[in-house]
DNA sequence: GCGATGATGTTGACAATGTCAACACCTGCG
DNA sequence: CGCAGGTGTTGACATTGTCAACATCATCGC
């Protein structure tokens, strides 16, 4: 055989790891889903790599710029999930339901990862704009499902921002309650409580049958 | 004079500092607000009250156990603020509106402190029981309000617990969003946002007007 | 070919933090 | 007065994130 002549003419590949930085993130992304957020320290993740503490900051400005690159990966598979429940439901209100289904399954799924996302949320997309704009695009994603929905006069024409952000806030606040344990131990409460949810925020956005175009109704 | 005669007979107030507990707890809640929950170091606190960090293990079991009381005298303020709004705008519809409003505003104002109570609850409250017990009596403000707006058929007679876990997701996940500076930089975007989400809220619950009694309306 | 060069990784060290063990003090009771 | 126990202190330790100095290695200009 050639020998040891590994990696020839591969500019893509780094020096000595391989790619280390793609193997920091994807280990703490493990990390955190197995034993939780307080396990990844710099040396937990480095000697799980056969590397010593430290050599991520050769490919991180330090942690928090680790655990932001790992919550803009999140938001990228989040952003997915949802699409996906979207379209596959056909869109109209069967998407609206499988999409706030979604949000919190994906959630509760992912429970470490998603406090990642959002806990520190300001500290982290200050120091890393590009987590800000994964997570801008996966809220658009609701967003252009409310458009649609207000194309077809489905729902109320308020603006379509705020009306996000309401629905955003209901989905995410179960979550949340729902992760932090506030919800009781009964892990059923969270989906019944999904359920009902989804279907009274319908009720409350969706255009009265009797009315035609409700400007600014109150 | 009686000289140095300090505290006789008087068994409540304890030997050296007066009160060091209450004191722990005051000086905690303070830097909390003031300089947010990681500036809460054992010798920080301790500096600050002139006695020395490890004094706090004479009256709590640890810190978690010290960011439990201080949680728990959060969820006490936080229930007389919304017992006070329910009431003061005399129940009903604007006492609904009062309260909701009553709970985010409490939340943006004492973030730090809210985020102590509604963090990492799970651990805090299996360590505390009476933790759960504060926050159980907090919300039980908003099922009783919702007991009375189905007595007088102003909303729907679902099952008031999911009804009331659903308001409370919504109006916490406002509250969560604002305060970890998802919602962009604009505050009175949370204020819009709280305005309108109780205005469709109440319409997502409320009695239709054509239907006497939907039983399990869908 | 080969040496400079910069990217990549390591070791030593440091400050901060929560916590425990051992000790010191102080108050009240018998 | 003396003891017992509640209250506070000091010393020490392990853990953690981070920086500075050093080591290694692949690649490029000659």
């Amino acid at each position: 055989m050639a020998g040891t002549h590994r990696r020839r003419r591969k500019p893509p590949v780094p020096y000595h790891h391989g790619d280390l930085r793609r193997a920091l993130l994807v280990e703490a992304a493990r990390t955190i889903r197995a034993e939780g957020i307080e396990a990844v320290t710099l040396r937990a993740v480095g000697a799980r790599l056969g590397v010593s503490r430290t050599a991520l900051y050769r490919h991180f400005a330090d942690k928090s710029a680790l655990l932001a690159a790992v919550a803009r990966e999140g938001f990228q598979r989040f952003r997915q999930d949802l699409i996906e429940a979207w379209t596959d439901a056909g869109g109209g209100r069967a998407g609206f339901t499988a999409m706030g289904r979604a949000y919190v399954h994906f959630a509760l799924a992912n429970s470490s990862h998603y406090r990642v996302m959002f806990g520190d949320f300001r500290d982290l997309s200050t120091r890393d704009p590009e987590l800000a704009a994964d997570a801008s695009a996966a809220f658009q994603v609701l967003v252009d499902a409310l458009i649609t929905l207000q194309s077809d006069s489905l729902i109320r024409p308020d603006e379509t921002g705020q009306l996000a952000r309401f629905i955003w806030a209901t989905v995410h606040g179960i979550a949340m309650l729902a992760i932090d344990g506030q919800l009781g131990p009964d892990p059923s409460v969270a989906g019944a409580l999904t359920q009902l949810a989804i279907e009274r925020l319908h009720t409350g956005i969706a255009l009265a049958r009797n009315e035609a175009s409700p400007q600014t109704a109150e």
